[in-house]
DNA sequence: TGGATGGCGTACGGTACCGTATGGAAAGTC
DNA sequence: GACTTTCCATACGGTACCGTACGCCATCCA
């Protein structure tokens, strides 16, 4: 976690605290941010960070605009128009998000969730990404030859199970659970 | 929130602790349960706090025993077997969750999943939970007739759903909105 | 009526933070 | 080679906590 040993040998520059942070965001939580412990992490002391930030707002304000930019970017990639790729584009939404597969990410996506629940720039973000993704695959469901309220309703659905899926504790419910939630996954995506 | 005005004519006893705990965790998450803050909020001190229990860990014990407690009885009552009303119960279940209905009952839930991904304890609340919720619902989907996988399948779904439903920031994503939410508890339910 | 006990207040030491003020070294700039 | 800018350290005041030690009062019980 320490910067191998001695001092950093280049400077820090704000995406690096950024980054830092967004770390501990997955791993802690909001709460988690605390500039002296980026510091400590760092190597360096809370002057540093002061340097960089105005204050530890400022820090929450560059990880929210962070975070969503790699979400609307990662979401553009993902389904870019290749058309009758469309169920595969929506499986493989659902897939990424499976507990096993990318699990910072989907920390990361929990505990920016978590905290937009009690902070309204944080929920506005959320906002955002929700709406973008929510008609990136209104579109994915429209091309698969559904009518506009389906493609509404599904892109919640699927939205909405991906999220939950990783906040349930089932591992003891059955050894084939992974099969459960490829049968699920086709469901959704009216395979 | 104080206990108005005076001193409290009756002693305060573990139980009230723990409800005013669940309503501070409701409100704030895990980190917000501070004992010298639920001791402000009932207009004494700490010492009262440490005369009932041991110490803060202690308090996060009985606060996940009796929220385990409170859930496991709820789900037996709204599953109790009324043969033929399965259909019924299972919507129910998923519009007890909805966004604005039950607003406490669902930020408690969040916040002890999201407690649940940080401490082994809370994880295992979580998880005797949800394997008493998956099989109640597994027993209704079966008593519509629908094959065991199907009916493990679909609680895994409805619990996540509901969940997941609870993250998402989709007001400004169409007015129809509860509709589509009516279109996906029927699909999860296979009415 | 006196002693035990329940229930709480007071006071203290300790930790972990935030934010600010200020100094100082190293690097670029003219 | 003085001057500035960048980047960080040091030091300080302040707050909000946890947990403990101990004292005080009211009530019950004999």
């Amino acid at each position: 976690m320490k910067s191998s040993g001695g001092r950093p040998r280049t400077p820090l520059d704000r995406h690096e605290w950024i980054e830092a942070a967004i770390n501990i965001l997955a791993e802690q939580g909001v709460q988690g941010m605390r500039v002296e412990v980026l510091a400590k992490n760092f190597g360096v002391t809370k002057g540093s960070f002061y340097w960089h930030f105005k204050d530890r707002q400022d820090l929450f304000c560059a990880v929210l605009q962070t975070w969503r930019d790699g979400r609307i970017r990662d979401i553009n990639k993902q389904t870019i128009a290749t058309p009758g790729n469309e169920r595969e584009q929506l499986l493989h939404l659902i897939e990424v998000y499976g507990a096993t597969r990318n699990r910072k990410g989907i920390s990361i996506e929990l505990a920016v969730r978590e905290w937009a629940r009690r902070d309204e720039q944080a929920a506005a973000i959320v906002a955002e990404v929700d709406a973008w993704r929510l008609e990136c695959t209104r579109k994915l469901y429209l091309a698969r030859g559904l009518s506009d309220d389906e493609a509404r309703s599904r892109s919640v659905l699927l939205y909405a199970y991906v999220f939950g899926q990783s906040l349930m504790v089932c591992e003891g419910f059955d050894s084939r659970l992974a099969d459960f939630k490829r049968w699920i996954a086709d469901l959704i995506v009216h395979a």
